[in-house]
DNA sequence: AGCTGTCGTTGATTTATATCAACAATAACC
DNA sequence: GGTTATTGTTGATATAAATCAACGACAGCT
């Protein structure tokens, strides 16, 4: 039996939590095999975090990398006046943290209960020098993220009010389960403020709040709980949210 | 001595090409040694090309991969109405059309005259899988342009005109000599026109026209070329860029 | 040198979104 | 279970930047 995990959790999980582990999968960790996982769980710590703490505070020295196993974290950028953009949130199966800087130059809050794996900077090049697919993996996911932000710069830079709420809840629609076709009905998943959505759209919160109402009184969008909206046509959607809006 | 450069410069280019190129400290090409370099040398092939070449066509498959040697490169995504944002400016030592995607989701078009190193997909995927520190660079490269990116997310979200032409400027000023003391007196390389900058700041082109007037009749910089801008006080534009402008 | 087209500047006016303001709904807390 | 704080909605007004418009400055070309 492994009394490890059970007596000294601090000193780094046990292998069968990432062998168990149901996002590895869809993360970094499943880069390597299963006998190098363990070198992989010793290396790091699982945390979990209640809604609003701070993962990563904007401007302190970069000593951890982490991967979200459970919630959603936001990554958010400061002016000194206290204006916000946030460059993304991190979902389930993402990793945050990674920089060549000594210092982050962005910030991460938890947006809700959030389960993250937590990489000590030495051991993480460590292991990045050791297994070759960790790093391949790495390089491949910071390629679509950079990818991600140029279509977000696109929205941020050229887009409406109302084609950035459209693009935003197309990209927060939850996956279809696969052998389904493709429906026009769809669940949207916003575990986040209407804040944040804001601070990520770079609207303010009341253009936010109409467009969204605007949208649901035209039959695009249903759902009263702010936090659950579904969608009832995505081919709709998609056409405002790339602006071919007759309107 | 080396006739293959001299009579057949489309099977690749010879490796003392790549020994003498005055970019290779800049450069991802770097990352490897002399000997392994002539492989290098074999999987490229150098380009020159005139203002306004396309370079990659947004949506094309994604089949080469270039390094800047001379030049600047612009990047961008388009809506299908034409509004365009371009999303960064590649200058010497910069690479380009990395991608996880069948194709491109991006284009990429030359600002003036430049060269450029291309490596075929399957070429630079066996350079990645031979040498480990190519991959690193490559990953070092691609984390600094996410880290850009993010900046320019907050710019484009959230700062005001005069705000996004003074960070733009201290973007593009060019490097000191080392072992000089910051100056306040530097000077600005603009080789693209107002359109481009415009779509890089999300602006129109007669914001971008005003707002550069202003801060020359505001004695914050000088020059009456319009690709040649000097800054008269790094400082002040520092203050205006961060949003720490009183008036 | 004069024409032609591109690029950049400046001014007048409009407009999308921000700001200001009030209130409603929901969640948090004793 | 009622009170308080937080979050979200809706309306009225202000404003930064876009749009519309005219013109100026060059660069390339014959």
């Amino acid at each position: 039996m492994p009394l490890r995990s059970r007596f000294s959790p601090e000193a780094g999980v046990d292998i069968h939590r990432c062998l168990v582990c149901d996002t590895r999968a869809q993360s970094i960790c499943n880069a390597i095999d299963d006998k190098e996982l363990a070198i992989l769980a010793q290396a790091s710590k699982r945390l979990s975090l209640p809604p609003g703490s701070v993962v990563i505070e904007e401007g302190s020295p970069a000593v951890a990398f982490f991967n979200v196993t459970a919630g959603t974290v936001k990554l958010f950028k400061s002016l000194p006046d206290g204006r916000r953009q946030v460059t993304g949130f991190a979902d389930v199966g993402h990793f945050l943290g990674l920089t060549n800087s000594e210092t982050y130059s962005f910030g991460a809050e938890t947006v809700d209960t959030v389960r993250v794996c937590r990489f000590m900077r030495p051991q993480l090049e460590a292991l990045l020098a050791d297994y070759p697919l960790f790093e391949r993996r790495l390089l491949a996911e910071v390629t679509d993220e950079l990818t991600e932000a140029q279509e977000q710069m696109l929205l941020l830079g050229r887009k409406t009010a109302r084609e950035r709420v459209a693009s935003f809840l197309l990209g927060r629609m939850l996956p279809q389960t696969p052998r389904q076709p493709e429906t026009e009905d769809r669940m949207v998943s916003l575990p986040m403020t209407r804040v944040d959505i804001a601070d990520y759209l770079g609207l303010t919160i009341e253009t936010v709040s109409r467009t969204i109402s605007a949208l649901r009184r035209e039959q695009i969008i249903t759902g009263t709980d702010n936090h659950g909206i579904r969608i009832l046509s995505v081919s709709r959607l998609q056409e405002l949210a790339s602006g071919q809006d007759n309107r």
